[in-house]
DNA sequence: ACTAATTATTGTTTTTTTTACAATAAGTAA
DNA sequence: TTACTTATTGTAAAAAAAACAATAATTAGT
């Protein structure tokens, strides 16, 4: 038998796939770009590349967003690996997998280095993607929706200004129910939701009010009253 | 500046570590390994090894975790990845952590290959570890403990047969809490345990009827009524 | 300025779940 | 048979969630 010496496990490669939620238009939606290069290209993709062999993957994953699509200091968190033998065609790589979620409005895309395109896609439309995408990609929004449900990360999609209402639709769309809107209110009493002088405009009816959510706030109830956020 | 090329990116290598823990004596418990190899020789450390070029990560874990402790058939689920610069003195190695529950008394662990010994060690005993083993083990005892609320995974780690007592104490164990015996009981009224004829020997007391987890009825309960696990 | 339309916002009652606490039953060992 | 200890069941109070209803506020159009 072939004795494996330790230089042959040296020969694998890996990369960070970036999974970006926004929210608009009632739809949560993932940032995508075309892939301009081999393999798979024209294939739409999960913004991803390789990581540098001394590079962190917090930092990859931040470079690499802003190379393809021009995105920049968005704060990733990690999702899942993703490691079968062939899931990449040019060799043994590994992907580490990342998300955010960040208002889509606050953000100007733009496709660069080898990514051809760069586009906001409803989860609702996703094509056939490259690799094995479309399993990061549905993988990552059920770990999304278990976060949703625990901790405050709705804000980082909404506007930085709000109504409840659209709050509470966010909710109805990713869990697929719907929701009473007074007890809904009820609920989110609890949470540190400053309200604002201005109201939604260019309605044909009474306007919302608009809030944002108080991240200071936030974070202090939960270290010193112990608080849990929970929807 | 010099330009990377693509067999640049292909000089890593990747490991699995196995955190598989067990509970007894009323205490959750890690399996650790100590290591009789480069580096942290003699460093007590998570079971773990680098993947072969062409394994899958799953089969990976298997394999090594049989090699190191003799453990076989124990089914792992994916953790965290760690993949700091520098956290392998001999290059870059990025680790997928999988973990398990197993019931000690069920399987015989016998240190071997380059393992010196292999020891169940109490989670308020883990001593300094190999590598960045440490910060392994506490974020995958994070993920363990979210899950023992949402999933029935604490069947995994009780004796086949168990007490409704043992049951509670494990829990109370992990999050560091008292809760009343009455009220638990009809918590977990929803649950399938089915009561075996048998009870608790060699007390001073009344003993205790043994239950077990019935998980054909829980998993029909899941998918016919919907049911959901919660604790 | 008035009206119709629409939605925001608040309130109340009912139901369900959780919590706290108490009482009883059952088995062991002496 | 008795003392002891724990298992098991029950009940009442408190809190949370769900269902439903009513009122207030604002805009656009006449």
């Amino acid at each position: 038998m072939y004795k494996i010496e330790i230089n042959d496990f040296f020969t694998s490669a890996f990369s960070v796939d970036c999974v970006i939620f926004g929210y608009s238009d009632g739809e949560i939606k993932a940032l995508l770009i075309q892939r301009g290069m081999e393999p798979y290209t024209h294939f739409w993709a999960i913004p991803g590349d390789l990581v540098y062999p001394s590079e962190d993957l917090p930092d990859a994953a931040q470079r690499i967003l802003h190379e393809l699509t021009g995105l920049e200091n968005v704060e990733m968190h990690q999702s899942r690996t993703f490691g079968s033998p062939n899931r990449h065609p040019q060799g043994r790589v590994i992907t580490i997998s990342y998300f955010a979620l960040i208002r889509i409005s606050d953000f100007e895309i733009k496709a660069s280095s080898w990514a051809e395109k760069a586009m906001w896609v409803s989860l609702n439309d996703i094509p056939e993607l490259a690799f094995d995408h479309n399993q990061i990609l549905s993988s990552t929004y059920e770990l999304l929706k278990q976060k949703l449900n625990n901790e405050p990360i709705c804000f980082e999609m909404l506007e930085q200004r709000f109504t409840l209402n659209e709050f509470q639709q966010l909710y109805e769309y990713a869990f697929d129910q719907t929701l009473d809107k007074a007890n809904f209110r009820k609920k989110i009493k609890a949470l540190p939701l400053v309200p604002s002088n201005e109201s939604q405009k260019n309605v044909r009816h009474r306007p919302a009010k608009l809030f944002s959510f108080d991240y200071e706030k936030y974070s202090s109830a939960v270290q010193e009253d112990n608080f849990q956020f929970k929807l």
